[in-house]
DNA sequence: AATAACTGGTTCAAGCCTAAACTAACTGGC
DNA sequence: GCCAGTTAGTTTAGGCTTGAACCAGTTATT
């Protein structure tokens, strides 16, 4: 290990490099996340996770099992078993049963729900373009380039 | 708004550019941080936030005070007091009283936690740059600026 | 058809995190 | 000295998140 990092010469070097980068790409994370928090909050009094969990089934009209609510979102099933809970009670989200799978839920939005989400994301889009206001059109294209390569660098 | 979309011709379709640009972000740092999550479990039977706070600490041989803790790690004063029970709990952190001022601790790594500390950074550093392992040197240092810019887009 | 292996979803205990209310200690103006 | 305002830290209630254990349907094997 120290002899590789001698071998290679700029190894030895690098890593700080790698740890002050993942350090800030945390950093810009949490603070736009907070931002995105404190609106969903403070303007609709929800927040980010049912959001997430609502902007899914909005691009799915046809509604989504929880199963796919868990790989999209990232989050473990029985997340997506209380978010979604607290969703049914506010009447924002129905489970209604697939005839051809006695264990599947398909999760939707209700009417009521379709239109909260609609007023929420023009809000929302707007918080986003604002926190990267300080980059140019060009600079997103090459960050969002960077961060495709990273995301395929980490698999399994 | 629509008004100034059409005026500047590109401004519409710009915006989900953005998000785009945020779902890949978020996305990112959730891969990177259950990774890390997960390794802390499984090796060290320890937390990503008891890891950041001792990380924190070790770089301040003098100790922090809980408050800036708190400003450093980007989370509330009483999640710093639950999290840094819990170490002082394991014997990892201890918290000394400051002479000058009655209000305040010093939270300082014990001996053990120092010595605990120095095992898992070095498991950390190479998650973290077997995370960014798909980037050149040349691209780290990009994706670095980039978000150095977004860093500073978001003050206040 | 019987059974084993798998899959979808829920439940549970533990820990993280927040905002807000609170206590105790310091500071400054009078 | 006294009192108002501030600051450090804790507490509390509520919600998020996880990993693991669990139950109930489905699928595959024999």
């Amino acid at each position: 290990m120290d002899q590789e990092a001698r071998l290679h010469g700029t190894t030895l070097a690098e890593h700080p490099q790698a740890l002050r980068l993942w350090l800030r790409l945390l950093t810009c994370t949490q603070l736009i996340e907070t931002r995105v928090r404190a609106g969903l909050r403070e303007q609709f009094d929800t927040t980010l996770p049912r959001f997430d969990l609502m902007a899914q089934l909005q691009r799915s009209p046809d509604g989504l099992r929880m199963n796919e609510l868990s790989r999209r979102m990232m989050v473990t099933r029985g997340n997506i078993t209380g978010i979604t809970n607290q969703l049914v009670s506010e009447g924002l989200v129905a489970r209604v049963d697939e005839a051809s799978d006695g264990r599947v839920w398909r999760v939707k939005l209700t009417r009521k729900g379709q239109k909260q989400f609609a007023t929420m994301a023009l809000e929302h889009e707007d918080w986003i373009v604002k926190a990267f206001g300080g980059l140019s059109e060009n600079d997103v294209a090459t960050l969002h380039g960077l961060l495709g390569q990273v995301k395929l660098g980490i698999p399994a």
